[in-house]
DNA sequence: AATGAATGAGCATTCATTCAT
DNA sequence: TATGAATGAATGCTCATTCAT
């Protein structure tokens, strides 16, 4: 009788530990913050042993680093693919805005990891900064420039700064609604920032 | 004799101890991170033994929130006054913005804590937002409503988003600010914000 | 009513618990192994907390050197006192010898500790012998050159072997001593090293 | 098609592992020390898996004995082999004496195991004891009582004691070697021990 | 009020050993 | 036989807090 991994060799099992493990941090993480988590806490709660964490991760810290990265990543990705749908600068950064809420408001635990415990450290604000925040951030930059170039938006702007802007205006929605016990959808405030936000960038 | 205590009444002894060790913390949390910050550290930089610290706070939780606590006062007060001296509602918020940044560009240990060591948990941010922050919301909500009213701002916005919007703006200008390790004057930022923000919000 | 403190200002608390935490360690390390002893059955048997080992030791490691250093230091202080009271070189070598095996005896876990736990790495045996081991071979050496010098024994003889061999002999007399479970006294079996070893190296 | 196993039916393949995994385990115990091995070390250094080691060995610790037990019997082997050679009770033992010298000498690493790494226990240093060390002390004892009664050495002395002596003296100069990082030849250390052994044990 | 020695709960990480394949 | 992923017990050390002086 041929077992379940053998009719899935795209799914292999380590994918399937560390990804488990992963996913358990998310939630551990969440709910009792990075620093009073502790590594067996994750481990039972991915229905593994303590020792086997270590298999798949080098510290506790590394975990918290992939859950940085690899959603950072998948965001981004996302992001990108967004862009190529439309060449409407405006319309690209309401699809950027609606992204960036919608996965957030998507999975409760990670957006708390995003909004609060990886914003507890001067040290991994800066390695956070240096990584894929940075690139979201010229995401936004680039497609701003371009609505420069396309005359839609008023051309003495400064590029970096209004990709902060945004950015932070989204980022507050975000640590709001989880503060607030989110008693309404993140998503849809993404319109409101955007009514402001392109009010206040557009050309004429 | 008369000692040095003696002469100044009004600012006891006590006050100074306090204010040395909230110094004292402010210092040691934003250059090694609040979990990583010794009782021992905040109390040999404030120059008192470790037992003393216990005298003034309860815990070493208890001096982070009333770092923030007081802080927050301050600038809610120097806010307020602020807004006293002018009526026009796009002045006012003009106004807030220079000085929430010119504060946090003022003091960079301080601005650390504010903008990074604060954020680091749920419960801290949930009690943070609970107390002083909203506050501060509120006074930039209620200035815009009062532009609303006076026609200045569009009527369809909503307050408590757009305060949010600003403070958002605002804040992620400091955090940048800090992450960069300061290459520029923070303060000149508010007027890059307000420039898209009263646009963005202007009513016509 | 004055304390015992107050009575004994020579012999400081301070003192005492460092001396306390040492003889606790000699006794844990003796019946269970370095390697097996923990650090909380050391402050259990001193009658002191876990954490009070590290204000008198900055590791585990440095109670195992503290307890070396001081019974070298000791042992050699005793060793050059007795030196003095002698000028006859075979006389000289009778009394360290002697003194060598009565200190061992007398204290059966320090024996073993010197015997046994200090010989198992070579990382400490290297320090070990780069310390006060390396000064007490000296010292029976330079002893030994002071007798050729004197026409008391054979001048051909390298007096740093000669001095590895008569500590050899006597430390194997220490080792099985121990590992005899002591069924006999181990001062005595200095003699019958000497025997040999002064018959082996007399000139004439 | 015969495979280089069936060639070697005197050398079946489990003694071939089972050796790779003992000189594994001599150099990784060498390097390290006992107790920073790790088992994964000594397998990876051996050429095979963790488990296997399991295989051939009950423990890490019976990894140790098989090194002793295993060297303790060629050497006793070898050394009553030489002894049938001559029938000179000192000629018997300034070969015994060489043979020890010139064994450790041979294999640093094995030297450091035995003078090093086999010390750093009393359960060890007793089981040591019990085992093939003793047999080897016997060996030595009986050849002096041999010469005692051939009227060689001198009969008042104790072939117990004696035979302790000459091998602490002998034991002391394969330490001192180990610990010096062998700047010299060790096996030549052997006549500096016997011109003052035999000379202290002969009869006249 | 002030001290600082003492406390002891708390935890990330390692690694010998097992066992399903 | 051989593998190596998984296990989970074990522990040195830290540091917030207390309290006798």
């Amino acid at each position: 009788m041929r077992s379940a991994r053998t009719l899935n060799p795209e799914r292999p099992v380590v994918a399937d530990k560390r990804e488990a493990i992963l996913r358990a941090a998310i939630r551990v993480f969440a709910h009792n913050g990075y620093f009073n988590s502790k590594v067996a806490d994750i481990a039972s709660e991915a229905g593994v042993a303590d020792g086997t964490v270590y298999l798949y991760f080098k510290s506790k810290e590394e975990i918290l680093h992939s859950i940085f990265d690899r959603s950072m990543e998948e965001a981004i990705a996302a992001g990108k693919q967004l862009l190529e749908q439309t060449s409407d600068p405006r319309e690209k950064l309401r699809r950027i805005a609606h992204l960036h809420l919608e996965r957030l408001g998507a999975d409760r635990d990670l957006a708390v990891v995003f909004q609060v415990e990886l914003r507890g450290s001067t040290k991994f604000m800066e390695e956070f900064s240096a990584a894929g925040f940075a690139e979201y951030l010229k995401l936004i930059r680039s497609t701003f420039e371009a609505g420069q170039q396309a005359g839609v938006f008023r051309k003495e702007l400064n590029g970096k700064v209004v990709a902060k802007i945004l950015f932070g205006a989204l980022d507050e929605m975000a640590t709001n609604w989880i503060l607030s016990q989110r008693r309404y959808k993140l998503a849809p405030m993404a319109d409101q920032v955007l009514d402001i936000f392109l009010n206040g960038v557009n050309a004429e």
